[in-house]
DNA sequence: AACGTTCACGGGAACGTTCCCATCGTGTGT
DNA sequence: ACACACGATGGGAACGTTCCCGTGAACGTT
């Protein structure tokens, strides 16, 4: 039998209560004003916490012209890399008394327009694309509507971004395999529309060219970033006769795709076939046989997108900030056989 | 050098554009109204299209009070489980003309209390907890301040829940190792406090009690829901002289933590021990050794959980949605060693 | 033809906040 | 003692929408 209060108080209560008038409170509870310790502002701050008063934001936003939320596009959240950018984007929202909203597209183009959409709807301040494609156009279509956009994690090198150095990671992934002695190191690649995934595969080419093998292109096969596909694209590739030792995958899902495949060819990791992965996901480690991959310091990346962020909304000029990998070296990497 | 419009267009500049009056164009638009095809209905929308019109929410809300979205808290989002489901819930939102937005809580009280506080603050029309203790108040607090709450996935007995029947997935899971010949069945319990687990844990004596086997506290082992204790428990539980040939986990996490150790003690899979998980999460299907799991319609419970939602706020008592699961047999289940 | 009923429409207040501006009291310098 | 500056305060308009209510036109009934 509890007696809810019919009405959330609001800062008319507030200001009565301290015997003082709404712009006092209103000026008092703004965050964004330094932080008076006068009696009156004391007093203030007492009787708001004691009623119980909280903001309303939908007031203070339709004031303010600015919601202080800001929209996340992904591709999906049943894949971890995009949770996990996610949750550290929402966690430094938090910090500067932010709010993150989410928005997935399925990687389809038509539901990503709908999904922008929702997101607009919203009024966000500013919109966080982890999905940029490039051969794509809606980062411009956005900037044309006046929407502060950033990229994270994908590039198209307009649009500002924050991405880990792919380039280096894959030149990291390689080069380890290499310094092991693999030479017939194939490199399942992601999709060419995403800057990661050519990246990466810069970075492989790279440390390839390095270490004397010139002839790589019969060693790169194109894939999606799935495991699905990554299974089906090392099945073709493990079973020809100039089998490659080692295997670099573009990303943790694929790796494990082709650690499906190897298993189902009856290979033995890492005795007949090393793979490396990138991402470290949280699953990576605790595989019956952990894998080795590349670790991304997403929040390293999550913080530097909204300063990112806060630049393009106050105009400065578009900048791109990497962030650099590491190698986790694991149990699916090793020497190769005689 | 696009002309970026100053301001966005207001349901004045609509008005106006049409010559009709605000009320009207509000009216028009008002999509809880029963659409009007007459005329002046058509030019108010073709002219709304046209202006590229779109609703502040903001000021429909501080009016309507009520902001159409609705907060949901997960433990955490690198959980597939708890992506998928909140996936589901947003999708479903989306159909409605909702809108979802997420806030994790680490599995921690703390944390919890300030992830509610912050969807509070957002307004949001009603809360739904995956993150239910059957030792916890959060909900119990939530009620008295007004705020329509229902659970998904779990439930506390009272609060109107959304689950997939835990006891029938936990009995069809034991049931499946039994039926291959299983005996000493041994079960990767989840945490007390979460009624799936317990469900679960229920279900799999059931089974138990009806093969005949009837001396199983010494085959229950708690654990958390994760990996890494799935690993730690299954090193301990393997290691023993009465090893179990067959363990059921109380989730696909806890069953490849459960696949690790197998590995690292040399155990093959299936043919040394057989492994069941349970919810069918993306990765289960692409295991080196694919899981055998059960599959929780999720997106039946994501429905119920938003139609229990209107329920609540409309002031119906509280009520239970089950859903049934369906076991999955793949690669980690076979007889048991001769 | 007078009347009541229904309906579409418009004016204006309200939602809760912010912010511009005017007012007032206090302190400072001459 | 006076002019002036400055800081704290309060009144009121504004943000964009919804919704109550009043007006008048159209229609049907007697």
């Amino acid at each position: 039998m509890s007696e809810a209060p019919l009405r959330a108080p609001t800062i008319l209560d507030v200001a009565r209560e301290a015997g003082v008038s709404k712009s006092t409170v209103s000026r008092v509870l703004d965050e964004r004003l330094p932080t008076s310790n006068s009696e009156t502002a004391q007093r203030v701050r007492d009787v708001a916490q004691r009623l119980g008063y909280r903001r309303d934001r939908f007031a203070s936003a339709l004031r303010r012209q600015q919601t202080r939320t800001i929209g996340v596009l992904v591709p999906r959240l049943t894949d971890t890399v995009m949770a996990m950018t996610f949750e550290r984007i929402a966690a430094a929202c938090a910090r500067r008394d932010q709010f993150a909203i989410v928005a997935t597209t399925d990687d389809d183009p038509l539901t990503e327009k709908d999904a922008v959409e929702r997101l607009l709807d919203q009024r966000v301040d500013g919109l966080v694309l982890t999905t940029a494609r490039l051969d794509d156009d809606v980062t411009a279509s956005l900037r044309e509507q006046g929407v502060p956009v950033v990229l994270a994690l994908r590039s198209d090198g307009s649009t500002p971004s924050a991405t880990g150095d792919d380039e280096l990671g894959g030149y990291l992934a390689t080069r380890h395999l290499l310094d092991l002695g693999h030479r017939r190191v194939a490199l399942v690649a992601g999709p060419s529309y995403a800057s990661s995934a050519v990246g990466r595969q810069v970075g492989y080419r790279r440390a390839m060219a390095e270490a004397g093998v010139t002839d790589v292109d019969g060693l790169v096969h194109e894939s999606a970033f799935s495991m699905e596909s990554g299974e089906e694209v090392a099945r073709r590739v493990l079973a020809t006769d100039e089998r490659p030792t080692a295997v670099f995958a573009v990303n943790d899902n694929t790796a494990i795709g082709v650690l499906a495949a190897a298993q189902a060819l009856g290979l033995s990791v890492p005795e007949d076939l090393s793979v490396v992965g990138y991402n470290d996901v949280p699953v990576s480690a605790r595989l019956p046989r952990p894998l080795t991959t590349v670790r991304v310091p997403f929040d390293q990346i999550a913080a530097a997108t909204l300063e990112l962020l806060d630049e393009t909304r106050a105009g400065a000029p578009a900048r791109h900030v990497t962030v650099a990998p590491t190698l986790i070296p694991r149990s699916t990497s090793a020497r190769p056989p005689a």
